[in-house]
DNA sequence: ATGGTAGGACGCCTA
């Protein structure tokens, strides 16, 4: 059997659900994983996901601002909403399910950005990303009582030099700094994940799944960054069938800044 | 070196 699961930085779930309908339809993945819903719980559109075969929904949101969410057309379990750096914020979501036999978790985080300032002594933004960072280290791939797991989001950083369209202008850019993209790797190897999308699409080739709003023609600049990340324990990695980053979403009616990523597992 | 756009909510913060 094969089964898939996509992730998206929707920016606003309520403003976009027509997109992600959009989505569900035409890619009509098992699971899709939703940052920056900026929904509060009792707003949330259950309605049009239900409608589209999504009737397990796990939400974690408040008004405004963050918020993540995780739609299934099989059956969910909620494991964790962990409250990284003790904000508040509705940053996190994981969940089991089970595919081919097998019982998977499953985590959907959307990582602070980090302001514009790269310097965590004068810019707290930053302190907090790289805290989030470190306090990610205690998310493992081997998961007690699972037989995989799979982590997926918005992480907001670019850890590779073929993740951005030019490593030594964005050197000194949050999101590829190295105290950054360092930190990132260090903790990613820690955890025991591995980069599907680096396995799928290895470097040097290009991979974005971000374009600015502020540039003029964003595809003809074409300056994107990779802040989007699909990861898997060890042993679901070679069950990884395909990755596909859905780059003609950016050019879709009133679009997020992110485009969706879908990743297809073939399981015994 | 700078400013550029977008969303939520309605002044200004965050990305």
């Amino acid at each position: 059997m094969t089964f898939s699961i996509a992730t998206w930085n929707i920016n606003s779930v309520r403003l976009r659900m027509p997109l992600v309908a959009q989505l569900l339809t035409q890619r009509a993945p098992d699971i899709l994983c939703l940052q920056e819903t900026k929904t509060p719980d009792e707003l949330f559109p259950h309605a049009p996901l239900r409608a589209l075969g999504y009737e397990h929904i796990l939400i974690s949101g408040q008004k405004g601002y963050h918020g993540v969410a995780i739609a299934s057309r099989r059956p969910l379990k909620l494991v964790e909403k962990r409250d990284f750096c003790a904000k508040g914020d509705c940053r996190h979501l994981a969940a089991s399910f089970e595919a081919g036999g097998r019982t998977i978790l499953l985590h959907n985080f959307y990582v602070p950005a980090g302001g514009d300032e790269p310097d965590p002594e004068i810019n707290p933004k930053f302190r907090h990303k790289l805290d989030f960072v470190e306090e990610m280290r205690g998310i493992r791939a081997a998961a007690p009582g699972h037989d995989g797991a799979i982590l997926v989001g918005d992480l907001n950083i670019a850890p590779l030099e073929s993740d951005v369209w030019s490593h030594r202008q964005l050197l000194n850019v949050v999101s590829h700094t190295p105290v950054e993209t360092e930190g990132f790797e260090a903790m990613r190897k820690a955890g025991g994940w591995v980069d599907l999308m680096r396995q799928h699409t290895p470097e040097p080739q290009k991979i974005y799944t971000w374009w600015s709003y502020r540039a003029q023609d964003w595809r003809a600049s074409d300056r994107g960054r990779r802040l989007d990340h699909v990861w898997s324990s060890a042993t679901l990695a070679p069950q990884l069938a395909g990755i596909e980053v859905l780059k003609d979403a950016r050019g879709w009616d009133r679009p997020s800044d992110h485009v969706p990523v879908i990743a297809r597992f073939a399981l015994d």
